[in-house]
DNA sequence: ACCTGAACACCGTTCAAGT
DNA sequence: ACCTGAACACCGTTCAAGT
């Protein structure tokens, strides 16, 4: 196994599709350099040659699923062309959880990331949107322009660890918790009831995703009818 | 002067609030138990009388800035109660830069924690809020609640790196970015040009928090008076 | 010139030895 | 019983030695 492995030679792709296998499969804390080497079947140094470090790494891994965002679609309004972007990147992420962690720890933008937050700004300036509102629009957005979804807590990112609560899943409240924390009880006891589909884990992470971007859109469509300028401003 | 450090006998508390200083002082990421113990002039294994683990010293570090957050004010009305708790949450993760990754990667609720936002709970359903709708404005604001930004890249996170582009500082657009991504620098010409009051950064980060934060509370509002409930639910 | 093993400077935490 | 130094099992990366 190991020589089938070292008969292919090492390219700067094949370290980067490992790696992102590597961390959907065991997370980004199991993603070492001495780890991945291992499963590429070299000496950690050999990765040296293709990568300068492992920001730069990280860096590849990023723009290897920010690669898989749908394209725009031209076909429909600015509305819903933004919208199912949105929901494909979200759809990445999902795929691949340790990427939002990654993206935000790098905290510099790949030459992926802004060629995807450019086509986003091309679709609002072709929607009407001025340069003034598009730019306080995408702020607006923020990361969830490349589907985060800025759960309060969010359980996917890291396996089992020992802590204090559990929010994420809140069918599973520990009746201490539920009577020092009353109206968290109460609104997570509403999930539970009013989506008889979801079983178990609680919440519809989609519909609360989905609800969240439309609240958003909805108000941002408002703004753009009305024609909002930073002059608006009243603070 | 590590004399008079030995002198006063060491206690959760004082770690924490060195822990907090420390990590405000020098990033998150310089903060580790040896370090920590160096400053406090003991040797690294006697913090473990006091706190279990990192993890454990992590929680009660975000249970002190946690307990920064204003207290409800009862004079105003629901949408300005949260409005300006979430503003005060903003302005201690302003004094705590390393709070929002330090919560984020914990993924779990601490005791202070659940309390703020149970109490941001009890204010939407006293201002008319049913259980369902606050269920879900919850999940809309996300971390929002906690005063997190959610920029789309955050560059008071990490001091300097190495990287590929700022997106934060739109002002300093190098050439030949901008002539690859022409309507992310004409967005962030419109940003350094609609508000001279801004100089050299760029954006204004406090009118960019506020126009997300009143866009989403108008659009919760306008729920709110709808009577809205689950049902309106299309898909 | 290329590759790579050993080494360096860290880390959180365990554990046993010293008091 | 308490405290703590040494040690363990990691980490990213440097560097010099071997081919």
């Amino acid at each position: 196994m190991a020589d089938t492995l070292h008969r292919t030679p090492l390219t700067r792709d094949r370290i980067l599709l490992a790696a992102v296998a590597l961390a959907d499969a065991t997370g980004i804390q199991s993603l070492s350099m001495r780890n991945l080497a291992q499963d590429l079947g070299v000496v950690p140094m050999a990765l040296y040659k293709h990568v300068a470090n492992k920001d730069e790494l990280l860096d590849g891994m990023i723009d290897v699923v920010v690669g898989e965002i749908d394209p725009p679609r031209q076909d429909t309004d600015w509305k819903q062309s933004v919208r199912l972007r949105i929901l494909s990147a979200r759809q990445m992420l999902i795929r691949h959880p340790w990427a939002p962690l990654a993206i935000e720890s790098r905290n510099m933008a790949t030459m992926a990331v802004l060629a995807y937050l450019d086509s986003v700004v091309a679709t609002l300036r072709a929607g009407g949107f001025s340069t003034d509102l598009a730019h306080h629009v995408m702020h607006a957005m923020g990361s969830r322009i490349l589907g985060f979804s800025q759960e309060l807590f969010d359980a996917s990112r890291r396996a089992g660890q020992t802590g204090v609560a559990e929010v994420d899943a809140p069918t599973g409240f520990p009746p201490e918790i539920a009577a020092r924390f009353p109206h968290l009880a109460e609104i997570s006891a509403a999930a539970s009831h009013d989506d008889a589909s979801t079983v178990g884990s609680g919440c519809d992470d989609q519909f609360e995703f989905e609800f969240a971007l439309d609240l958003l859109l909805d108000g941002i469509d408002r703004l753009r009818q009305q024609g909002w300028t930073s002059s608006h401003r009243v603070r």
